[in-house]
DNA sequence: GTCTATAAAGTGATAGAC
DNA sequence: GTCTATCACTTTATAGAC
């Protein structure tokens, strides 16, 4: 958490209600950098989502790119809560589960696919957040595949590291063209597909 | 071709600097909208590169859209010439050497990332032509795949269609991660270690 | 075909009244 | 905490001299 709760001065503290705007900040924001981008969508924009005036929002949040850094936290938090996994979940049942939930939610899938791609740019903000993201994501996926290969469920002359990469480039790589053609392509399927060919049935 | 050759009213024809100027812009363009996208690259900055004044631009293309048009559709004319396929060339091999290629134009591969995701967002003038290129190149491998299982060469259960899908997909996402961390992607290797495991190895 | 000048609109951000 | 007004700047695009 970034905010601590509110300080008991008041019943719901002084700032219950700044909380609940800066909500409906970050809703707004999350909608319309999903929908032009961070470069493509204006402080303005996001202002007009949220009802209230350009300088408002930036009384709430310094700057822009303060804003998007805050949005992507909050999107963190927020789907680990919408969509928690189970304690002892393998790592499939875990992938083929949010890509499930995903389908539920294209505002989501396209925020990061944008912001995602645009912050490969010079001097984009959000780059940071998103090579710290690849790195924990192909360690986590790396040591998972590790621990199926020791229990015999990865299919020989597969390497794990090899394999959590590729199921990150996968997975995104799906999402984009879902994104520009959702009726032709099944992110699920493909994914089941893969994790098919890669791994051994279980008991074998 | 988008241009004919020049009419013959002069020994080099009269549109020979002309020519010359567009393809100097087009590289200008490439570099720009490769750097900071196509919404974060403005025309002064091409023109700029390009060793002229914003106005004399917008006199050889008459929109910024249309500029980046220009560029993608220069783009594959290059690519086509500069790295030609063997008649009887195989997927697997045509994929690999464009791969192995790939990585010495980075540049290409950073506009083609960038752009490509930006163009799934609202009004972007790019995303006709990545929803055709997307659309293309899954029927093409369709196509291939399907030969290869004609021939025994595909591994029993992996479907044509959701290998194609999953092969742009896998090799887009992993030039993504590859531009945000060079040192530790290995675009070539995880792309033969899909083919690995959806192939079954020649006459078998 | 190139330029200067300029339009017309939009940008992120700041100052200060209420 | 919200607003109006405004700054300083950048954007795409046009007009017209040379």
């Amino acid at each position: 958490m970034t905010t601590k709760d509110a300080p008991r001065t008041g019943r719901r503290g002084p700032y219950a209600k700044s909380r609940e705007k800066r909500k409906t900040i970050l809703d707004a924001a999350h909608a319309v950098f999903a929908a032009k981008g961070y470069l493509g969508g204006s402080l303005q924009d996001v202002a007009d989502h949220a009802g209230m005036s350009q300088t408002s929002l930036l009384h709430h949040f310094p700057s822009k790119s303060d804003l998007l850094m805050a949005v992507l936290e909050w999107r963190d938090e927020l789907s680990g809560s919408a969509n928690p996994a189970d304690v002892d979940e393998g790592l499939v049942d875990a992938v083929i589960r949010t890509a499930v939930y995903n389908e539920k939610i294209p505002g989501v899938i396209e925020l990061y696919t944008v912001l995602c791609a645009e912050s490969t740019t010079q001097g984009h903000p959000g780059r940071g957040y998103f090579t710290d993201r690849f790195e924990r994501l192909r360690g986590s996926y790396s040591r998972q595949f590790s621990d199926l290969a020791d229990r015999g469920r990865l299919r020989p002359g597969v390497d794990p590291e090899v394999a959590a990469t590729s199921l990150v480039a996968l997975w995104d790589g799906l999402q984009t063209q879902w994104l520009l053609a959702p009726d032709s392509v099944d992110v699920v399927k493909a994914l089941r597909a893969y994790f098919d060919v890669i791994l051994v049935p279980e008991g074998s």
